[in-house]
DNA sequence: CGGCCGTTGAGGTCTAGACCAATAGTAGAC
DNA sequence: GTCTACTATTGGTCTAGACCTCAACGGCCG
């Protein structure tokens, strides 16, 4: 049976902190309780069930649901049910490709080429890629996996002058960095990274097998090599399965 | 005049792209649309008038509010409005104090001291800290400022054996680090971050100034002198204001 | 046996309206 | 003139119910 600590119900809590406690609130609270004695894939009750155990309406459960979805404890799926989420996995912040990344970690790491084209260099690209604006850019658009779990869409962009067949090379699956490293005997030396939060949108969401307006982690790559800029890169990652880890040395 | 450009309304979209497309999420595109044309501080129309303008519930008119609230686009006041929300602001990685960082890009820091404790160490905190449970900890509360808006909460973890008389000292104003530096002669030299996605609590909402449900970033710092761990940090920052930047180098 | 299909039940979207809480302006009392 | 109290307006919470899509199960038919 699920009941609060404090008496009957969830309803009007308003003596206990001197100030509003809102029911969805309240019931996220508990839910939270709950979700401590809970290993992950679990089960949790439905919506509806919810409602009628704690007498409020679906749309207060759901509001409830909904924060503990965007916070990465829970994971909804229309038909099935709501059932409570997995750890968090870390990602590590350096400067090696995805696959060494991953392997480091202990997963198996794979991609999928989602798109990969020529475009015009406008707006920001120019001066990121150190190219005028209209010059061509190699777009590559990438879902990155581990252990066969979508973890981030990647969209990387680089001077198409400075790297002829790069295009071919990529499209039969080689990695972009290796190819960089062997064919044009470059090596980044040097990265800024920003990481900052957004929502997925409803492509990325699916991509990712999230759902919509859940938070994701937005991180910008500007890689150099020599001082000459080398690539551009965006990813978005699952807010609620990844956290980034890096180590700061005293210069 | 507020209208969508196909047509007269957003019902019923549902022959444009073979699928369902939500009256809410049509809403927020539109929306998003006035917003790149709006000034931050702007006031948009209220949800009522959407309600009205868009022939649809006022329920689903805060479904996309609220999307567009989490994403730091818009920023909502009880009994004034919604507002177009401010541009992002950086926050560099590095292993140096807040007060550093902060003069670094310009901006004026200040720190509220929200609490200051001596608690026992348990759960992960003696492992993190490098002392027995049940070892008394200095916690320390603060809300740090730039410029006088709240940037972050944050809550430092410290060894209190090995500080004694830190309390007196960071009670009465004085900078930690500085403190650690000058009195002890500690100088960090390496720490571990993680930056992951949370959302607010009302707790962190009313002391950041935010909405509560909105992103945050938790950053986790956990520092070291001469592999010695000294803090255990974790802080709050606003994910709508705040981007996180490093520069990464090659070995 | 195997595939089709309807039923059931889950979450997803949406409505129309209610009351509460905070804000800001205004009219009246002193 | 100033202060207080009222009121209109805003977002915040909540209800009770509707209809939708999607997934799983199971029985019927070939």
């Amino acid at each position: 049976m699920l009941e609060t600590v404090s008496g009957g119900s969830l309803g009007s809590v308003s003596g206990s902190r001197g100030q509003r406690e809102p029911k969805y609130w309240a019931l996220k609270q508990h839910l939270l309780d709950l979700l401590e004695a809970l290993p992950a894939g679990s089960p949790i009750p439905t919506e509806r069930a919810l409602a009628g155990d704690f007498s409020v309406s679906r749309t207060t459960v759901r509001q409830a649901l909904a924060d503990l979805t965007a916070e990465g404890r829970l994971h909804r799926v229309q038909g099935k049910g709501t059932f409570a989420a997995e750890p968090k996995v870390a990602q590590r912040l350096q400067l090696s490709s995805y696959t060494e990344d991953m392997r480091a970690q202990g997963r198996e790491p794979s991609s999928q080429l989602l798109e990969i084209d020529e475009i015009v260099a406008e707006g920001e690209l120019p001066k990121l890629l150190g190219i005028r604006t209209g010059a061509k850019v190699l777009k590559l658009k990438r879902l990155r996996l581990a252990d066969g779990e979508p973890m981030a869409v990647e969209t990387t962009h680089l001077p198409l002058a400075r790297f002829r067949g790069l295009r071919k090379e990529v499209s039969e699956g080689g990695s972009l960095y290796a190819a960089l490293r062997e064919r044009y005997g470059l090596v980044l030396d040097r990265a800024e990274e920003t990481i900052e939060t957004s929502l997925a949108g409803p492509q990325e969401a699916e991509l990712l097998g999230a759902d919509v307006g859940m938070p994701v982690l937005l991180l910008s790559r500007h890689s150099f090599a020599g001082d000459k800029p080398v690539e551009f890169v965006r990813s978005i990652y699952r807010g609620d399965r990844y956290k980034f880890v890096t180590t700061l040395l005293r210069p």
